[in-house]
DNA sequence: GGGCAGGTGCTCAAGTTTGACTAGTAAGTT
DNA sequence: AACTTACTAGTCAAACTTGAGCACCTGCCC
């Protein structure tokens, strides 16, 4: 799975009511050009197609206050919450590394309720257990690890990354348990969209130093 | 960048002269069918783009020895070679947190001099240094950390799976700098392709229990 | 000697991603 | 008044990726 249905849905969702050019600045706020393939193209497909699925309601041009072309304002439906809720659930529990569907779902934890969101933090963790004695069992050789020659700094860097990531969870688990950030249903939710006519301190002008791809 | 030409251009310089099918058997031997985007698909487009792109020579039909198609052979380019260290330079130096390109650049670090991967790892524990302090200076908001709410755990994450990396390319520099592993013009290569015949105990058979995706 | 399981080697259509491009408006500027 | 610059909003072709499928052969079993 790709990032960028979690982003899209996520960021429609927080707007109410967004044209494609509001999500993308949004993911701009967000930083999310920067660890996702969040690039226009990509975030324009993923309305349209999801329009045609039914997870968002299109509004046929509300013609452009300010330049441009005519634009298409798209809503969440019932069904694209669902999706969304079941996208950012398997974000959260599933362990696949890859950096931009996780960062995504952290982002939006909030929308989900404090103890549920607890609660799959900790499936996380199991399930990355799991996957690190499976990995460990099975590409072991019996004549021992010598056998792989460099190839088993490979193995190596995964379980650091995969021991890495269990430490920083457990982290993020009690922060959460001791009552930080406001979860679903505990009043003022945290709204990280630009307002009309805000401008976007982190857009895609300058970028880090180094900043290699 | 994907990790799907290096993988093909690397495995096609082990091989020598190598199919379609070989590329892909080595492969899955070296499991990138699990970490990558190695499919069948992707392997023979990269293929015949190499070598529309003349990083790859084709060698038209050799007619199978063992039943299916004809097929066709590649031999590595001196442009493909170059491109091939190019890329392979790429990836250990730069900073991009993915792990395809990571996993697929470690299984090709013997083909350089050992001086030289170990001035590359150098390089990219300083690159991710840089990005490391421009991403706290930039993305801290003058009022303080807790403007970010939530969202200031993505950038913890970040933070601390670079702090991770770091540590992890520390100790792999310090294995190769006291002599582990067999590295370019050392003698006799450490080679990871399946001889033909062989067969794969990690094809694309049985995988891990909970291979999330 | 027919059937079929399984390996070999590759192709193809459908879907996704990319990055450059278009085209319109507003607002400053010589 | 003409000219440049900048922003808004979106499109498009080309490239890439995916997963299923095809055709061919081998060996085996009854």
């Amino acid at each position: 799975m790709s990032a960028i249905r979690l982003l899209v849905l996520g960021a429609v969702r927080q707007h109410g009511r967004a044209h494609g050019y509001q999500v993308r600045g949004d993911l701009e706020y967000w930083g999310a050009h920067e660890w996702s393939n969040a690039k226009p193209g990509s975030i324009y497909h993923a309305l349209k197609q999801m329009a045609k699925q039914g997870l968002l309601h299109a509004h046929e041009i509300a013609p452009s206050t300010a330049g441009g072309p005519p634009r298409t304002e798209y809503e969440i439906t019932d069904l694209g919450t669902e999706e969304f809720l079941r996208l950012l659930r398997e974000a959260l529990t599933s362990y696949d590394q890859k950096m931009d569907v996780k960062s995504a779902a952290i982002g939006f934890i909030v929308d989900l309720p404090r103890d549920e969101a607890v609660t799959l933090l900790k499936e996380r963790t199991r399930r990355i257990g799991e996957w690190r004695s499976s990995v460990t069992e099975h590409y072991v050789p019996e004549d021992g690890p010598e056998q792989l020659g460099h190839i088993g700094e490979i193995m190596n860097l995964w379980i650091h990354t995969a021991d890495a990531e269990v430490e920083w969870t457990l982290g993020l688990i009690a922060r959460i348990e001791s009552g930080a950030y406001t979860f679903a249903g505990e009043g003022e939710p945290f709204v990280g969209v630009l307002a009309e006519g805000d401008e976007n301190p982190y857009a895609t002008g300058e970028k880090h130093p180094e900043d290699a791809r």
